[in-house]
DNA sequence: GATGAATGAGGGTTCATTCAT
DNA sequence: GATGAATGAACCCTCATTCAT
């Protein structure tokens, strides 16, 4: 599942292969930076290898291009959302819909906020061409998250709790980007929050009313 | 027929004049083809003139520059939505919540379906810095037409008819791209619209009904 | 002498051939005024005929090339500066060595004066591989009027005449666009007569007092 | 040996740094050959990078722009030039007025002649806009150099030394070139000198004569 | 004659990637 | 392993010149 230029996360063995470790975290922290200061337009690889403190030689010794180094940066970010939404749906496996609805919005927010820096530009990235495998297994993960959430809910029984659990997906992924940088000045934080879960909660409510013919 | 960078809808004058304008939109439609086809990332001035059947040099005769040539073509992209928008509302200036709520969804996927080709690469576009006064037009004037509509509605009182304006704009904005590209499948289009109705009729509801403390 | 480009000063004819005369100097009178206020690597054809209010096409039907343009400006000042020079040595044939040299510094520099817009960017053309026909014309010139009027003064001989006259005019189409634009300040155009005609009337009286041994 | 525009006069150290080294002044000396060759116009960066059998992408990692190429060849020239007057000037500081003219001219027309490939390319340069601010520097050493020797003279007194250097300078400067391009034929470096050294100290002798009365 | 749209070679510049040291 | 100088294809853009109308 990890692409071969992201060796991270695996037990560490010797010195030699610790300072490789740094290495890699260097580059990779430095792309994060540069992505926020210069934007996706901006980034090059010698300003990333610059940023990084090492030369571009040794960039290209742990990512064999340009193109992997965005898509570790953007696997981590997306990685973390839908983990953030899988925990969310973890601990309310058994509760109101309500609550999922809440729960499901503020963690995503969460962490989403935490990337504030980068998404921007991540999301610049994760619409070229390559990056959708990227996207599709994390909105796969927080629609089999949230639907497996939803049918288990404690209130509420759901005709098809696989398409609502793609909406909100949808909603989440697609409305929250928007919502931070555009529409919403970007103090508003709290009330994007409150709003997304308004919207959530009443259309679950709606699905559970048998408002909808479906 | 219309775009944005030409002072040229009227009456036509002479050959040279003709001329002209079958030039613009012959370079104006090849931009949005080699989009489709190519990508933002493999869309350069040549191959733009090439495809239109003209030079390089014709093509700078009428966008002073690349970026100009992306532009005009959002431009369009986004005015055809907000009219949209502000259309639906215009036509349901009285009417229930509900019904705008159907109203709006509809219009804004028929205008963005219209352009489907085009909408994911212009998508990345309008997220290259210089965009922004764009997409703040378009939704400022869905902002506004929802706002107003939602204010005269015939069966409710909105506290904050801005507030909720600006949240179902980011979510049509937000949303609808990922919806349509991502979470699901192409053919969705029906299910989409009827899950974004409901959506906002619930949400609207919610407004409504005082289930929200604001 | 006159190149095939300058159809000026001939005789008028037709109401034809008015109309193209006074084209041909519209374009003329352009060239300087692009020259003037762009600078030499600012002008170009279009924006010399739409200066001239013609069209681009028009301007080649009277000057071949951009080239013929700049020689027809750059001429007419050599001309000019040559037709001066020679003017105030005819008016001083048998006058003493030290008025010919006033009046020689103070016809050339009226001259260059009356073309202050122009001059430094024509000295930038005169610079150019082809114009050096156009330069030797004018040196020839003001050599053979300076010359000329050395061997007749009333009051000095002079043992090589030819040698004086090229010194003195290198110096003077030398000097005159340092001094007025670097050295000395822009309004020290008098002091700049001043010190031209000691440094000429000095340099005379040392090739008649035997000073220098040729 | 020095240009302007390398950090790196100081003790190699690396073989990285020398091949820079190595690789800057192919790309110096290239300019000026190619310069000579096909003139200003003919220069471009392909050609440069060519001729010093480099890519162009080495040429811009030295250069950052075609500009900065040319000025570098331009300030060196400039600055050879300064420093020759000024070495003549402080090498005559008591001397007499006769003996300075004679230094200064001679120390000029060497360092312009060791150059004369590249000067008449390097006045065209000159000429273009951004340039003044080196010939002002060059200008201002000579006019200081020159001043300051007038100033201590052993054989006159000067009542505006600065004046009288400023003419000198303006008459080197300027006239120089016209002298060996285009009035005197290219062999007759030696007449030059005399005639110049003529001039200079006749002109000399004039400010100290009071024959002007300024 | 006049027009100005069209041409396209050519120039400046960037940057992902390689490889000798 | 690390370095960073070198590469060169590719891109954006200009402008002298032509030619159909």
């Amino acid at each position: 599942m990890e692409n071969g230029s992201s060796p991270l996360l695996n037990p560490r063995k010797s010195p030699r292969q610790e300072r490789s470790i740094a290495t890699v975290d260097a580059i990779f922290e430095a792309t994060i930076q540069v992505l926020s200061s210069d934007g996706l337009i901006g980034l090059n690889t010698t300003r990333v290898a610059r940023r990084a403190g090492v030369s571009v030689g040794t960039l290209y010794q742990y990512y064999p291009n340009k193109q992997a180094l965005l898509f570790a940066v953007l696997e981590r970010h997306l990685v973390a959302l839908a983990a953030a939404i899988e925990k969310a749906c973890d601990e309310n496996l058994t509760a109101k819909a309500d609550e999922l609805a809440e729960a499901v919005v503020k963690a995503y927010l969460r962490a989403q906020m935490a990337q504030a820096e980068v998404s921007p530009a991540l999301y610049r990235i994760s619409l070229e061409l390559d990056a959708r495998a990227l996207i599709d297994m994390a909105t796969r993960r927080s629609v089999a998250a949230i639907g497996a959430a939803l049918a288990s809910a404690s209130d509420a029984q759901f005709a098809d709790p696989h398409l609502v659990a793609q909406t909100l997906t949808a909603a989440l992924f697609g409305t929250v980007p928007a919502f931070c940088h555009r529409v919403l000045a970007p103090a508003d934080g709290r009330e994007a929050e409150k709003q997304l879960t308004i919207m959530f909660r009443s259309y679950l409510a709606a699905h559970q009313s048998g408002v909808c013919g479906s």
